[in-house]
DNA sequence: CTGAAAGCGCTTACAG
DNA sequence: CTGAAAGCGCTTACAG
């Protein structure tokens, strides 16, 4: 094999950056799930998989760097989309093939997978809406994350569509997808005012989200979550959820870079995966 | 990198074998935090990982054959150990270095990490005897798993150690590691008799168990977990529940497996790696 | 101590 | 159409 690479050159191996995501990382299945896809449909082609756990953006540009210069991996799949992304940037100026899960800074020069995030968070706030709630609060993850922004701009639009107004003490973005943010958002929220709904972009800011509900001792508040995370149907109550489709996300990642790499005709640069609303007790 | 490999015929590359286990896989943080544990030991000491996703054992042993025989791969990594493993004899035979997290069925020739499971459990039904249950119940997992079986013994033997009765009518092994086959095996458990505290060798396990109990309107219940899984500590009550600290045993494993391809001096052929009961509301 | 040469195990372009 | 030869980009043993 090794033979065949250097003879042939071509190694047949992509590289999986796995961001430093803490928590999330561990207890929301999508990098998982995203993994198995990716897995699963390089496996059909001939293609194996190397991985790398980063501590920082840094370090992740620093095993770019490496996997590159080394010529090891002939592609880069990357797991989460910031603004102004080092290792995007360094990708685009090498001229090294890689896909993004997530929207990219410029959708029509990179190849990408993605949910609608947009639409999707959009579906989410008028399914409340025509729930009869009329004051939705929205927390979201780090600012930073184009994810965060997409969603962020689909509960605006669904407002502004049903001439509902904007109240910024109702907007939070937290610091990273965790419990602890998530409650420490709805607190605040709380404390500044009680809404009759909350769409969040992530099942664990949910969770926390949940617990401070709970321990104000408030019922009858709406929440969503995003990932339908195993765990989300057993919530008290049970948490109604954005599906993502992690695999898929994943499979046509892994696709649209083989592509690439075997010079396929590419009829698009990008597929995006559809999202499915899994309606819980906590909608009810 | 890849004429380096050539010449020097060390490709510095380990392949990672992800076990069929359905959903565990995705809710099981175990997994994600030994590939990296795995990953940044790999990584300090300039080795790559390559992971496959399998369906089945045979998927599993069908990879091995294909990295070996390709010569990609100096040294593999498994995550599960079953009884009679395919993968393991074959390993074993091609004389191909690799590294078992769990134990093996002969824990002298093969290399290996893993908790002390025996022990872990036995220490967890001490602890509930100790708290003054008489009359305690086993959720485990597959019985065909090592983890399984030595869980069971320890739970066993603290049962003897203290002079109390084991009752065949409290002990389950389920199909699976998932919530449903915990719901299904306390539902028997609670269908024959009473008992005043469950031991689960796993978090879901767990939950499901939780969720017989308080469908059943009981109350009172001690309950234990296994994996000290993230949302543990978010179930009503909070579970207490063993920390395997699986990131710790991912790094022993690339530690034992790198020092014996680079045939250094092994002082051991396996790490126990300690456990830690995590108290909480469950067992108050 | 230094540097040119052989060899790792394949692929591929080319001579016959 | 077939098969011997060159070459992929390194390492390493060896000649000078």
């Amino acid at each position: 094999m090794i033979a065949r690479s250097l003879a042939s050159n071509s190694t047949k191996i992509l590289g999986l950056i796995l961001p430093n995501a803490e928590d999330d990382l561990f207890e929301n299945p999508f990098f998982m799930q995203a993994m198995k896809g990716i897995s699963i449909h390089a496996q059909n082609r001939g293609y194996y998989i190397m991985y790398a756990f980063s501590k920082n953006e840094e370090e992740e540009l620093k095993f770019i760097k490496h996997y590159i210069r080394g010529r090891l991996v002939e592609g880069t799949i990357l797991l989460t989309s910031r603004k102004d992304d080092k290792c995007i940037s360094y990708l685009k100026k090498t001229q090294h093939p890689f896909v993004l899960i997530g929207r990219p800074e410029d959708p029509r020069d990179t190849l990408w997978v993605d949910n609608d995030n947009f639409q999707a968070m959009y579906n989410v706030v008028d399914y409340l809406i025509r729930k009869g709630h009329k004051d939705i609060a929205f927390i979201g993850g780090p600012a930073n994350l184009y994810v965060t922004r997409d969603r962020l701009d689909g509960y605006r639009k669904a407002l502004r569509t049903h001439g509902l107004p904007e109240d910024k003490g109702k907007i939070r973005c937290t610091k990273e997808f965790s419990r602890e943010c998530g409650y420490e958002a709805m607190m605040d929220i709380l404390n500044y005012n009680i809404p009759s709904a909350v769409a969040t972009t992530d099942d664990l800011l949910a969770f926390g989200a949940n617990l401070a509900i709970q321990e104000k001792k408030l019922e009858g508040i709406a929440l969503t979550g995003f990932n339908n995370t195993y765990l989300a149907e057993y919530q008290t109550p049970s948490l109604t959820s954005v599906d993502i489709n992690a695999e898929k996300l994943g499979m046509y990642a892994a696709k649209l870079l083989i592509d690439k790499l075997e010079k396929k005709d590419m009829p698009t640069n990008h597929y995006v995966v559809d999202t499915k609303l899994v309606e819980r007790d906590s909608t009810l």
